[in-house]
DNA sequence: GCCAACGTTGGC
DNA sequence: GCCAACGTTGGC
């Protein structure tokens, strides 16, 4: 059964289109550092579908389709002491971060922004996006809920 | 195990 | 840059 999240990234780190001018398309998922997003990376299945979700920008929002290309795996940058992320507790039989690889879909026609989404209220009660505080990285979306935003584009 | 202090996220 | 909300850390 098919899945669907809502990742968020910041665009001028790294947005869509820096996805679609990967080779391959495909972008391991690294530097996740929070339990409850990590776990929701390890649920994910290939061909799972995601929302790109831009965030600490002018127009948050999201701004295209991925797929999750490969299932979770050793984050390496916890290992690399030159990273941002590098944890000295992880070790490699006993890693402690996991990230996925996601794989560019496309781009929305337009974006569809947080303000669209929070007009949607009504209709996307208990979305992670718009709970109260919610900072997480990695959310689950129902199926129901992603249809109602996918069709604000 | 409690909880204050601190750090981070992210919209505005 | 502000600040609310939350997670993590570390002293006790």
């Amino acid at each position: 059964m098919k899945k669907y999240w809502l990742m968020k990234t910041e665009p001028d780190e790294f947005g869509i289109d820096d996805l679609a001018a990967r080779p391959g398309r495909t972008e391991p998922w690294t530097g996740v550092r929070n339990y409850q997003a990590r776990n929701f990376m390890r649920e994910m299945r290939k061909g799972d579908l995601v929302f790109f979700y831009h965030s600490s920008c002018t127009v948050p929002g999201i701004a295209g389709l991925a797929e999750v290309s490969r299932e979770a795996f050793a984050d390496p940058t916890q290992f690399n002491p030159e990273s941002d992320y590098y944890d000295p507790k992880s070790t490699a039989d006993k890693p402690r971060w996991h990230c996925v690889e996601v794989k560019f879909k496309r781009k929305l026609k337009r974006l569809i922004s947080l303000t669209d989404i929070k007009q949607q209220a009504g209709k996307l009660k208990g979305l992670a996006l718009l709970q109260r505080g919610s900072r997480l990285s990695v959310t689950p979306v129902d199926k129901a809920h992603w249809d109602v935003i996918l069709k604000l584009e």
